[in-house]
RNA sequence: GCGAGUGUGGCGGAAUUGGCAGACGCGCUGGAUUUAGGAUCCAGUGCCCGCAAGGGCGUGCAGGUUCGAUUCCUGUCACUCGCACCA
């Protein structure tokens, strides 16, 4: 019998609008209310930003592996919440509104159209009541409620308390009320009071160098910078001093470290954590620059009186993660922005530190690190004196220290730092050696390589000898004692730059008072949280002021100002919001996506938080998730959540490449290389079930993996073997398959059902796709041939194959005679005794080679195995002759024949 | 430079408390069916020698441990990602 085109087929473009339709009319994802004593799973994709392009094929695989997760988890029983939103505010769409004179909003609320049909024609289970976007009135004024209690929270670092979650901590966010206020404070009256508060608070305005990008007319944050230009359009970046919104993160960075360690993350994402956070532990050790006769009496004073807070005008301060070579200093180099550059500076050098410090000043950050290793710097005429040993050192400027880490001045130890010996070489400073290899008789003071691992102490006084690690206990007790220095922690990571001069973004709910001549007197007030949302204004021209002058500056005025009922005359903020604001709490809103009354309802915080399971690309590593867990943990700190960290286990899907070219090399996706694939065109040639169950195929999750249109058409051929399997291709009309029968399943048959079932769900739950497809597959090779197919065996794969191509699977659970959506059928079961064969093949080798297979009875003792092996001829043969010196038998795996001779 | 990761057929990949290397898919070869193409089905497919039986080689490279190594150890090379004058 032949097939002809009438005949029903594998008709993807039939089935599928079919049950999505029925899902959206069932509302069958949807999860009202929580149901205590049932197991929760909290899935999470990153939401993406509705760019113009649509979707791209890399969204689709995380959103698939989530899916997946899902629906097999609704099968087993949970209660799952698997929402999507809009991560919606940022530039593109204001870029294009200032091209087409179109408000973001409406760009915005467009592109989002296309997004959520592309999304739906994919047949995700997400629960689409809870949808929302970032730019949503609803959404953003809770964004800006957070901000005020970030407004209002101080980083109290010593308080030492234990959380809802049962840890100690020390260090914690508390409200601005319960600062303590210094008396000489409280004495210079409320104003002063208000101020002091306002510098303590983790929301912060500061003046500071600020990377200033023209062509996009905003300051960029330090990780929106790569390579010296914006990360967004490699446009050039400027630093001039701003006053900005900072957020005090720094002072989580200690816990953002340590509260890493008991997630379920890659070791590599936590790597880049802790790395871009870049704890060191060191000393901060103060050099007397003052008068040279003043030392000692300096010295005596401070081993009374202590080491400082403050430094002091007389004192150079360092820090240094390498104290034990203090001995080695033989000069010092301030930043050129250091305060006491002028200061050090002697007449005679005047002109050179001058010229120094301007050409410093005018380098980009490009300049400086394209220059890297190449060491300039300039003396500045002075010297300090070496708390150890009294000696004189000379200080220089050079831009190879940074003004913004550590103290901003270094000692230097060209002997034993690479970077101090290259400048030591080329402008001939003194270089002495003060850490030898252990063991090494020959020291010579003069070294003629820079040495920079740990050793002992050697030319150090009365501590040569001393090995590394103990010197620099010993030496930072000892400098600390005396008043001279203490222990010391850096870190790499800053605080965050959080405003924008750009005008699609959160503004902000603070107020700043004016003097009588409309100045701004530095005091401010905040809106309270019934006043939210601070709705962005209605505005026709998006184009930035071309300055740094917020683009909101040119707002109605009405907008701008107010006046206060104690008659005080107010002025808007008009930075907004970066993109980061939105997305560093949407997780927590999906769990109580329309409450009016609350940013999260405490109650369901504790149901559905935190996120079991979070899936997105890597490039969110670092700033996403280092953002989001700071915010976190401020709202923890402050009692409104009741985890310290928002997502359980992350997982990085891994980049879909283009199509390999005929060297098989495969590239990047770009519009420019012209290899981008378009979801839609794949699913109008081979159905959404197809991209899905392609995505899941071509390799680990976590993999960079290139696309295959070939690929595809394989996975396509494998659903149509399944719809063949258990349909009847030759019939006029859709209906099962005449070998599909109500029929017990024989030993072999459930042998495989059985096999399948345990790796399909083990696979599962190692999010291992690719090998679960592969034994769907080998269950379909095994049973398409047989003219008897046991209707239960096909109905175990069809909820296998669901979460994976559940469009497919829902219209064969149909054709096997169900009502229901299969969606909340039980996931089958497997018996690991139904697995075992009676009979099982055993490989025997001799010497490590193999030389024949067996067959044994399963269970049989290893003299009956051993037996077995040396009958068969070809092992035999390979005996012949030799002499037996062991055998190795591990049971129901191998043999193995030791011989000699 | 520092940190992390990856190297397996023509291609994507599978196999890890050390035990049959190459599951599954793509591609390729041959065959069946077909007016033809497509689709489908069957057989084969790591490399080398050989008509065959059979033999040799083989998980980036070089060593080591072991009865046995893709897996463990040492060294080395290549590629990818992240950071990059952070004292």
């Amino acid at each position: 019998m032949r097939r002809t085109a009438d005949m029903p087929r594998y008709d993807f473009q039939r089935i599928e609008p079919k049950w999505q339709d029925y899902w959206k009319q069932n509302e069958t994802f949807k999860v009202d209310s929580f149901e205590a004593g049932r197991e929760k799973l909290y899935v999470l994709d990153m939401f993406p930003y509705p760019s113009g392009s649509g979707l791209h094929v890399g969204h689709p695989e995380g959103y698939t592996a989530t899916d997946i997760v899902c629906r097999y988890g609704r099968n087993r029983g949970k209660q799952v919440l698997h929402p999507m939103g809009w991560d919606a505010f940022g530039l593109p769409a204001e870029e294009y509104a200032i091209k087409t004179q179109t408000h973001p909003a409406v760009t915005t609320y467009k592109n989002i159209d296309e997004f959520r049909r592309q999304l739906q024609m994919l047949g995700f289970s997400y629960d689409w009541s809870r949808e929302f976007a970032t730019t949503d009135e609803d959404y953003y004024r809770w964004t800006q409620w957070i901000f005020l209690q970030l407004f209002d929270t101080w980083y109290d670092a010593d308080c030492e308390w234990t959380g809802p979650d049962g840890r100690q901590r020390t260090g914690k966010g508390r409200p601005i009320a319960e600062l303590p206020i210094p008396d000489d404070v409280q004495a210079a009256g409320d104003d002063a009071v208000r101020r002091y508060q306002d510098s303590k608070r983790l929301a912060y305005q500061h003046e500071a160098p600020v990377n200033w990008c023209s062509a996009l007319g905003t300051v960029l944050a330090n990780e929106e910078i790569v390579d010296g230009k914006s990360e967004r359009g490699g446009h050039p970046v400027e630093r001039f001093p701003l006053r900005q919104w900072m957020l005090r993160i720094t002072s989580y960075a200690d816990r953002l470290i340590n509260e890493l360690d008991d997630l379920n993350w890659s070791e590599s994402i936590k790597d880049m954590q802790r790395n871009w956070i870049g704890r060191s532990t060191g000393a901060e050790v103060d050099f007397f620059v003052g008068d040279a006769a003043d030392f000692e009496s300096w010295k005596t004073w401070r081993s009374e009186a202590g080491f400082s807070e403050e430094p002091g005008d007389d004192v150079l301060r360092v820090y240094t993660t390498r104290p034990d070579t203090l001995y080695g200093a033989t000069y010092m180099v301030i930043a050129p922005e250091h305060s006491f550059v002028e200061k050090l500076t002697t007449p005679e050098q005047k002109e050179a530190v001058d010229a120094y410090v301007k050409q410093a000043s005018l380098k980009s950050d490009l300049d400086r690190t394209d220059l890297a290793k190449d060491k300039s710097g300039v003396f500045t005429g002075s010297y300090a004196i070496n708390p150890v040993n009294g000696e004189k050192v000379p200080v220089w400027i050079a831009d190879y220290v940074l003004i913004s880490y550590g103290t901003g001045a270094i000692m230097a130890v060209p002997a034993h730092d690479e970077r101090d010996w290259e400048f030591a070489v080329k402008f001939s400073i003194p270089i002495v050696t003060v850490v030898a290899r252990k063991d090494s008789e020959d020291v010579t003071r003069e070294p003629s390589s820079v040495f920079t691992e740990k050793g002992v102490a050697v030319n150090s006084g009365e501590y040569d000898g001393t090995p590394t690690d103990e010197f620099k206990a010993l030496i930072t007790a000892r400098l600390h004692n005396s008043g001279l220095g203490k222990q010391a922690v850096n870190f790499k990571l800053r605080d965050w730059l959080f405003s924008r001069q750009r005008y699609w973004g959160e503004p902000f709910p603070i107020w700043h008072e004016l003097d009588a001549d409309g100045n701004e007197t530095g005091l401010m007030r905040v809106d309270s949280p019934d006043e939210l949302p601070v709705v962005l204004p209605e505005m026709e021209k998006f184009k930035p002021t071309g300055t740094p002058e917020p683009m909101l500056s040119t707002a109605p005025e009405s907008w701008l100002y107010k006046t206060a009922e104690d008659g005080t005359k107010l002025k808007r903020e008009t930075n907004t919001m970066p993109q980061w604001a939105g997305s560093c709490w949407y997780y927590l809103r999906f769990a109580d996506p329309k409450n009016a009354d609350c940013f999260l309802d405490p109650e369901v915080e504790k149901s559905w938080l935190p996120v079991d399971l979070y899936v997105g690309g890597a490039e969110h590593a670092v700033l996403h998730l280092l953002y989001a867990r700071f915010w976190h943990k401020v709202l923890f700190d402050r009692g409104h959540v009741s985890t310290c960290e928002p997502f359980q286990k992350l997982v990085n899907q891994g980049m879909i490449l283009g199509e390999a070219d005929e060297n098989g090399k495969a590239e990047k996706m770009s519009k420019s290389r012209g290899n981008v694939i378009n979801p839609d065109d794949v699913v109008k040639d081979y159905g959404a079930d197809s991209l899905r169950l392609y995505e899941m195929f071509m390799g680990p999750l976590e993999q960079v993996k290139p696309w295959s249109m070939k690929g595809v058409e394989g996975v396509y051929r494998f659903l149509a073997r399944v719809w063949r399997m258990i349909t009847d291709e030759f019939a006029d009309e859709v209906r099962l398959n005449p070998a599909v029968q109500e029929a017990e399943l024989s030993e072999e048959q459930e042998r495989v059902v059985h096999k399948t079932i345990k790796a399909v769900t083990e696979d599962i739950e190692k999010l291992s796709f690719n090998t679960a497809i592969s034994r769907m597959m080998e269950f379909t090779n095994e049973f398409s041939p047989q003219e008897v197919r046991p209707k239960s065996a096909m109905e175990t794969l069809t909820i296998l194959l669901s979460p994976f191509a559940p469009h497919i699977a829902e219209e064969l659970w149909q054709l096997l005679g169900h009502d229901n959506t299969l969606a909340f059928e039980p996931w089958p079961t497997f018996d690991e005794a139904k697995i075992a064969e009676a009979e099982i093949e055993v490989p025997v080798q001799v010497n490590g080679k193999l030389k024949a297979r067996i067959k044994v009875p399963a269970g049989s003792d290893n003299a009956t195995i051993e037996e077995a092996a040396k009958q068969n001829s070809s092992v035999a043969s390979n005996l012949e002759g030799k002499m037996i010196v062991k055998v190795v038998i591990v049971p129901g795996r191998l043999v193995n024949f030791v011989v000699k001779g």
